[in-house]
RNA sequence: GGUGCCUUAGCUCAGUUGGUAGAGCAAUGGACUGAAAAUCCAUGUGUCCCUGGUUCGAUUCCUGGAGGCACCA
């Protein structure tokens, strides 16, 4: 009986440092549930300061899922995420009608929310050899190459991109079938609906709460945090806003100063992108952050 | 007080032999289906300190102010 009602999936998205864990905590609470976390940095148990991971207290008020239960060492991506959250969804869909999404990583979040197409795990060796050549070869060699294995993805593409070319070149070469033949295959059936709520700010504010947040994170220990993981550096879960900057100060690159304002300047930038990547999403609830609980669990119309 | 130099984009500064101006950084807009806190693309936003004068035309030359810096008193 209780499979039969339609389920609901509550996702909260925005730029960093607008408040998003601590709305997240309230519907869990006021719903009675859980939390899956969309953030691609938090996944990692060894980042915690960088990357503003919910405090212990807030983890104690409701039970997050994807927190910290990954290691910087183990490759993870948002074709594992989906189907790790998927099937989290549906264990959590069981006992309860509602659950919150939250998390700042767009990509991430669409994963859960539509779902993206299938691709066959692909040797990690072909996307270094890729690279390699990149480096050797450059742009150019790789772009023709793909015009040659798949000239649609080539013209549809952001072949100056080297992540996306090098991303559609493994494809092809892995598989042996052009990266476009594997999009638009699935449109991903879901067996509950979401309703996606914003939360934004004015510019302004949004540029000064970051700057408050990175001058806590200093203070609460960033540079020890960094400091420990000084020989992951290559690890790209630490190609991170917070870490590549102290990593340039602590190999005595660029002063601690202005790793700190490089640090609130990238995050400023990535809160941007945020912003551009959410606007385009037309199904998304938006609301002043400093909106009253009530009010917006009034707006969600279940 | 005197002398010299400076004042142009948010910042640091170019430049215009007189025809209303451009670099770097910052910023802004955008893209993005397994690297996504990643990666990539695009965009110059301006009382050229103020005031008079010369000139067809002044940000540019000249007068007088204002502010800044340096040196001398």
């Amino acid at each position: 009986m209780n499979s039969s009602k339609t389920k609901y999936l509550i996702s909260i998205v925005g730029p960093t440092a607008i408040g998003k864990t601590t709305l997240a905590i309230k519907l869990a609470h006021y719903f009675n549930t859980e939390i899956i976390s969309a953030d691609s940095r938090q996944f990692y148990k060894e980042m915690s300061i960088g990357t503003a991971v919910p405090s212990i207290e807030e983890l104690s008020q409701a039970k997050h899922h994807f927190i910290q239960h990954k290691s910087i060492t183990e490759d993870y991506n948002v074709g594992a995420f989906e189907r790790d959250a998927i099937e989290c969804l549906d264990e959590l869909f069981k006992t309860h009608d509602i659950v919150i999404l939250v998390g700042g990583s767009g990509l991430y979040v669409k994963a859960v929310k539509d779902g993206l197409d299938d691709f066959p795990e692909i040797d990690s060796s072909i996307r270094e050899k890729l690279n390699k050549r990149l480096k050797q070869e450059g742009l150019e060699v790789l772009q023709n190459e793909l015009k040659t294995l798949d000239k649609q993805s080539y013209e549809s593409i952001a072949i100056d991109n080297p992540h996306r070319l090098i991303r559609a070149l493994e494809i092809c070469i892995g598989t042996g079938k052009p990266y476009s033949s594997f999009l638009g295959k699935k449109k991903a059936s879901r067996n509950f609906k979401t309703i996606s709520i914003g939360l934004t700010a004015e510019r302004d504010i949004i540029y000064n709460r970051i700057n408050q947040r990175v001058d806590i994170m200093i203070e609460q220990g960033l540079v020890d945090e960094v400091t420990s993981l000084l020989s992951y550096r290559h690890l790209n879960a630490l190609n991170t806003v917070g870490y590549k900057e102290i990593f340039k100060y602590l190999n005595g690159d660029w002063t601690l100063e202005f790793a700190i304002s490089e640090i609130k300047k990238n995050t400023r930038r990535f809160s941007k992108r945020q912003l551009t990547w959410f606007r385009k999403q037309e199904d998304i609830l938006w609301f002043d952050y400093e909106e009253s609980f009530e009010n917006i669990s009034n707006n969600l119309n279940i």
